[in-house]
RNA sequence: GCCCCCAUAGUCUAGCGGCCCAGGACGUCACCCUUUCAAGGUGAAGAUCGCGGGUUCGAAUCCCGCUGGGGGUACCA
């Protein structure tokens, strides 16, 4: 069993991203299988430098190691696309299919598309699917044009008759997903740039780098038709496909997008989420164990991960869920662990050094007690801990007042306590307490409503 | 528009023909515990299993139609 992430440089990684990344992780590992990771740089347009390495930490952050990579190499290096077409690894896959016929240079222009486009839409025809002239042409003639120096693309001759049929091991009920030809058009290959397209560049790597089964996510249903033809013209095993649900936004409306949602991966561990926690999180959007486990190990979840119980219906992301659970994985931490993790967010807000020096770790340790249960975000401790850094302004009054209590009632109770606490000679913890419930008695409150209100 | 995928409570999900007048979790509410807040415990409300037809002795589970949602429709991935 091979699997691969292969992500597009465009920016951060998302959690959608992520997601899917952890999925091919967890098969490779349920399975014994391997992991890569390849970079998909062939949109030279979108390209975002840095954004690989980026990427990669954000991987890493949450555990997901590869076996091969493009930042450690193996077998079938380079691992970056742009670099294996530097080294001449699609150029003789495009010239074969020419050869064959299955194939054809393509001299139509991006304007000449657009205006193609716009004169299907103006008769009404919405479904505008391309066909270039050149199909039919011989080779000879499509040579004989592109050694005048006219630029084209290499696109794939896409039957125009029949059908074709995939099946996918999530999604068609068992049953092979079909489509008809006439529904598809005749997909560019090669750019003119002579860059590969996503299509061709990713299928030739999976097929050179062994991958046996494909996990993307959702939105590549509508493309794996041409990929199985793509298979078919080039007469390669087709590794097994299984599309993964989307991760659908909060509200349901369209699929989480990098622009609209604060989803990007960094941005969990800079908010303080725990590596444990997201795994967690993550690996229930889209599959579940059973009725009711939840909580589980890194290990229990690659032992129990299966394609089988991975969901055909989108998930939703769920920030509340997620931050519930961060929460139960946070208690689960021993006081100096918690001590460790919140430091740099406490440096963050100018309360401790960076790093912090022994008597700051040592203060902030006898402090993490008193918010470690209530800490769903590591970011949450500065301002929870304010009040020891800095003077604070008093609060909303109408926070002091008690269940079951009014204002008039909470303001005797006050004025009690401030003449009880005074007329103490000694305060420590025992006199304190026993001198405030005896008061509690005296008013005809429960200790809690008076001491909330303290 | 066309093509494809999907459809169980506000949300995530279990369920793959009888064990389900549907189980768990988040969220909500109540009570208990508690020096507050949390956490924890107990309980409650919340789903005619999107709608309509079939198949079957029996359907949330299979089939068809509709509706709804999502995705795709690029020399982007």
């Amino acid at each position: 069993m091979r699997v691969r992430f292969a992500p597009s440089p465009t920016g951060y990684l998302h959690i959608g991203g992520v997601r899917t990344a952890l999925f091919n992780w967890l098969f490779a590992k349920h399975y014994g299988g391997q992991f890569l990771l390849r970079i998909e740089d062939t949109d030279e347009a979108r390209y975002v430098p840095g954004a690989a390495d980026n990427l990669m930490e954000s991987l890493r952050w949450i555990g997901l190691n590869w076996d091969e990579g493009p930042d450690i190499g193996g077998p079938h290096a380079p691992y970056v696309q742009s670099q294996r077409k530097e080294v001449g690894i699609y150029q003789p896959h495009v010239e074969r299919l020419l050869a064959e016929g299955k194939a054809y240079m393509s001299f139509t222009t991006p304007e000449e598309l657009d205006q193609m486009r716009a004169d299907a839409e103006a008769r009404g025809i919405k479904a505008f699917r391309f066909r270039g002239p050149e199909r039919d042409w011989p080779l000879a003639q499509q040579q004989e044009l592109a050694a005048t120096g006219k630029p084209y693309t290499v696109r794939l001759k896409v039957p125009m008759e029949g059908s074709t049929s995939f099946h996918d091991l999530i999604r068609g009920g068992g049953q092979a997903i079909t489509v008809n030809n006439a529904e598809l058009y005749d997909i560019v290959l090669l750019k003119a740039t002579g860059m590969p397209v996503y299509h061709l560049a990713h299928l030739v790597d999976d097929h050179m780098m062994g991958i046996t089964h494909v996990m993307r996510s959702e939105e590549w249903v509508p493309s794996a038709p041409y990929h199985a033809l793509l298979y078919q013209a080039f007469g390669w095993q087709q590794p097994a496909f299984a599309h993964l649900p989307v991760v659908l936004r909060q509200d349901g409306k369209g699929k989480l997008s990098k622009r609209k949602d604060d989803v990007g991966a960094n941005r969990f561990w800079e908010r303080g989420y725990l590596a444990d926690a997201m795994f967690n999180y993550l690996a229930l959007q889209g599959w579940s164990y059973d009725d009711k486990t939840e909580i589980m190990t890194r290990d229990e979840i690659v032992e129990r991960f299966t394609i089988e119980k991975v969901q055909s219906s989108p998930a939703r992301w769920n920030p509340d869920k997620l931050r519930d659970m961060n929460g139960i994985y946070i208690r689960k931490l021993s006081t100096a662990e918690l001590t460790e993790l919140l430091l740099p967010h406490l440096a963050g807000a100018g309360y401790v050094g960076n790093p912090a020096s022994a008597e700051e770790r040592a203060y902030v340790e006898r402090l993490v007690p008193l918010i470690h249960e209530r800490l769903e975000e590591l970011g949450q401790a500065p301002e929870l801990l304010e009040f020891f850094f800095n003077d604070v302004s008093y609060p909303d009054p109408t926070l002091l007042i008690q269940k079951k209590m009014d204002a008039a009632g909470t303001v005797t109770a006050l004025r009690a306590a401030h003449e009880h606490l005074q007329a103490l000679p000694e305060w420590n913890e025992a006199s304190l307490e026993e001198a405030l419930r005896a008061l509690a008695d005296e008013l005809g409150l429960k200790p809690g409503q008076l001491f909330g209100t303290l």
